[in-house]
RNA sequence: GGCGCGGUAGCUCAGCUGGUUAGAGCGCAGGAUUCAUAAUCCUGAGGUCGGCGGUUCGGGUCCGCCUCGCGCUACCA
């Protein structure tokens, strides 16, 4: 399909039962992003949907636990993960939930259209563990008890962590629910399977080939080698039915006589969510939904990451064939994994940054929604799992967005505004042929956008940047200008410079789209609007002016203020935090290795101790020491004279008024000639980091520490 | 265990169906420049393309084995 009518776009639901990370953000939102801004920008009939995925037993054992309802849980991160999204400029056309009636309907629509044809289900009869105590059947995690295989005491119902042995629940020897801890009854219970294994043949050639009923659907060239490598291993295993309804009483209903307390399996409905959200879509907007999924002209696409790969490759697709009409996807795009600081994502450890905590963090960062685009655009795990690093982040933003970017554009805006008054200069029609590699390198940018090469594509923005810099500095006007101001060279320098920003003011919106109004601004230029970016490449190619000769340009402004900035740390002192958090849960992870308890003292030992509160009111360098700083502590009654070896650590200054503790009965000893009397507590970790054991904020001095 | 994807300069990564001296950015070294956010631009150093074996006139690029990383392996979602 070469010129779809339409774009169908869909982001996987991300599951309503916790936050989201900046891994998720990297693997399916924010490259669908940039794919659907561009779109927009070309004029195209684009939608893109997703929503909250709401049901399934996770959600519902966590209720449990917690003693709240599900609707709670899923309430909170709905709104949580769509205000989130929408902060980060992540621009979903409708965000759905899985609740909603419409999806109640849309999901059992769709299992009794297919139940009604006869041949796509089956039912089986199995035995299964019930807790009675919870009225419910439990999924095989939720059951634990004695491997037959290794005699391990906590063996889970699908697998064996000690030995490795995948299980079944009926194996374990003495099994217990972990809801109620008892022993849960076996009892009978009946599930819908669809039999996907009867779509094994087509899916084969439509994955391997591309082609559906002998047409050609989608180039599988075009599809990302570790998808189709998946498939395949997938279908050469084998496919089996696959059961799609669950014991539960959390989710969508089976709507047949004689299946009550049966629910959907999750991974059922929660593809058919894109569905239900599109509709909903169009009844907002007075349009049909059924265009967008039925027509064959519609390019279906699926951002996802690589653990959605079979459902959205194999069993979604056999759903929509099964069911009829449907569309199928022309690509997959699915992303590998997004690593933190050279390790996983980890909520338990507290190891990565979750989307909204960094917008919280990042609260007083100018463009932090931008920089962190940027970030994860330059990093995107589009091929092979990627990480993402503070410091890289750091250049990335200082070195390519400030230096590169930021500052062409305004150099671009002072030079007009130094020579032109601020106007653009007119020059003779066809005189340059700069602006042939700047369309050069917008062509091999619009190209990996439309490969899903977003990595690639955001190089290339730069690179433009870059062309305009080495073309400025090819010609230096200002060099000129020194000896010839009127000189034509001059004039065209500036001209072909201004078209360049203008189509940069372009062609960032699919990746920054906070900067570009704001460099529009500076050209004094509108926001872009849906379809601007077609006007823009006509007139680049046919040589027409983007910046008309005589435009009044805007005043300059600095884009991006550098998180390297002598004059002002507040930004890198964000970071710092941010690396300091890291630090100390590494240091956390090194846990138990601590010093040895000494040997046991009386009480007595203990109070020939005097710890006395006070605070520290001056201090300076000891001389030719590089580890000690004087201080004078006010004790209230008297002032002492301490020598500490804290100097590596704390600045002189930056001490003075800080509260601390005093050992005050300690024999006075001479350190460089000075007499120190008395030891300030300060605690130490294995780094040999320090920090001050002090009392509470206003706590008086003299006050004895017991 | 089986299968899939990946292992390319100090770091992060490009290299379609095999073909001349293996690329980019950052970092590093040297130079040019001052319009600009101590920014920019140019040049250079640096790699036995995870290891071994094979097919070929020729192999990061194909085949086999080994090794390391990541993922999937169908009822956790």
């Amino acid at each position: 399909m070469d010129q779809p009518k339409r774009y169908l776009i869909t982001s996987a639901l991300p599951y309503a039962n916790g936050e989201l990370h900046l891994g998720h953000l990297a693997g399916a939102y924010l490259p669908a992003d940039i794919y659907v801004r561009y779109l927009r920008l070309l004029g195209k009939d684009v939608v893109w949907v997703c929503g909250s995925d709401e049901h399934g037993a996770a959600i519902t054992m966590r209720a449990k636990k917690e003693g709240i309802s599900p609707k709670e849980i899923i309430d909170k991160y709905h709104e949580l993960n769509k205000a989130t999204f929408k902060k980060l400029g992540i621009s979903f056309d409708y965000y759905h939930r899985t609740s909603a009636q419409l999806h109640h309907e849309t999901s059992q629509d769709f299992f009794l259209r297919l139940h009604e044809k006869g041949d796509e289900f089956e039912v089986r009869t199995t035995k299964q563990y019930y807790d009675a105590d919870f009225d419910q059947f439990l999924a095989d995690r939720y059951i634990k008890g004695t491997c037959p295989r290794c005699g391990h005491e906590e063996a889970y119902g699908d697998q064996c962590e000690n030995c490795g042995s995948d299980l079944s629940p009926i194996e374990l020897i003495d099994p217990v629910s972990t809801l109620s801890g008892k022993k849960p009854e076996l009892r009978e219970t009946q599930h819908w399977y669809f039999k996907l294994d009867e779509h094994e043949a087509w899916l084969r050639e439509w994955i391997a080939t591309g082609k559906l009923d002998g047409e050609q659907h989608h180039n599988p060239d075009n599809w990302k080698k570790h998808v189709i490598g998946q498939c395949l291993s997938w279908l050469d295993n084998g496919l089996q039915p696959r059961s799609i309804t669950r014991d539960l009483d959390w989710g969508i209903s089976v709507p047949l006589e004689g299946a009550e307390g049966k629910v959907l399996y999750v991974w059922f409905d929660a593809p058919i969510g894109y569905i239900s959200s599109t509709k909903q879509w169009a009844l907002e907007n007075g349009t049909d939904w059924e265009q967008y999924w039925r027509d064959e002209d519609t390019a279906l696409i699926h951002f996802i990451g690589k653990d959605n790969i079979v459902f959205h490759c194999i069993i979604f697709p056999a759903l929509l064939r099964a069911y009829g009409g449907y569309v199928l996807p022309q690509n997959v795009p699915a992303n590998q994994f997004l690593n933190f600081e050279g390790q996983k994502f980890s909520k338990s450890k507290g190891w990565g940054i979750e989307q909204h905590a960094y917008l919280d963090e990042f609260a007083d960062f100018p463009n932090k929604e931008d920089a962190l685009r940027y970030a994860l655009l330059r990093n995107l795990p589009e091929n092979r799992d990627s990480d993402f690093k503070w410091d890289e982040y750091v250049d990335y933003h200082d070195k390519e967005l400030a230096d590169k970017l930021g500052n062409f554009l305004n150099r671009v805006i002072v030079l007009t505004n130094k020579y032109f008054d601020g106007q653009v200069p007119e020059v003779q029609p066809g005189v340059s042929d700069a602006i042939q590699g700047a369309i050069e390198l917008t062509d091999k940018l619009t190209a990996e956008i439309e490969a899903f090469s977003f990595k690639q594509a955001g190089l290339y923005l730069i690179e433009l940047a870059s062309y305009g810099n080495t073309y400025l500095q090819d010609v230096s006007p200002w060099k000129i200008w020194k000896t010839e101001p009127d000189s034509p060279l001059i004039k065209e320098c500036i001209y072909v410079s201004l078209q360049i920003a203008t189509l940069i003011s372009a062609l960032c919106e699919p990746f920054i789209p906070f900067t570009s109004p704001r460099v529009r601004k500076q050209l004094n230029l509108p926001p872009l609007e849906n379809g601007d970016l077609t006007e823009v490449l006509r007139k680049l190619k046919a040589g027409e002016s983007l910046l008309p000769a005589n435009h009044r340009v805007g005043e300059p402004e600095v884009l991006f203020p550098k998180i390297h900035d002598r004059k002002d740390t507040s930004r890198l002192e964000i970071i710092n935090r941010q690396k300091e958090k890291l630090e100390a849960i590494l240091a956390a992870e090194r846990g138990p290795e601590r010093e040895p308890m000494k040997p046991e003292i009386q009480f007595d030992d203990f109070v020939k101790l005097d710890l006395r509160t006070g605070t520290i009111t001056a201090a300076e360098k000891v001389p030719k020491a590089d580890k000690l700083l004087k201080l004078s502590v006010d004790l209230a009654s008297e002032q002492r004279t301490v020598v500490s070896g804290i100097a590596e650590h704390y600045k002189a200054e930056e001490i003075v008024g800080k509260q601390v503790v005093l050992v005050a009965n300690l024999a006075p000893r001479k350190l460089r000639g000075i007499l120190s009397q008395g030891m300030i507590l300060m605690a130490e970790n294995a780094d040999g980091k320090l920090v001050f054991v002090s009392p509470e904020d206003g706590f008086g001095n003299g006050w004895t520490v017991r």
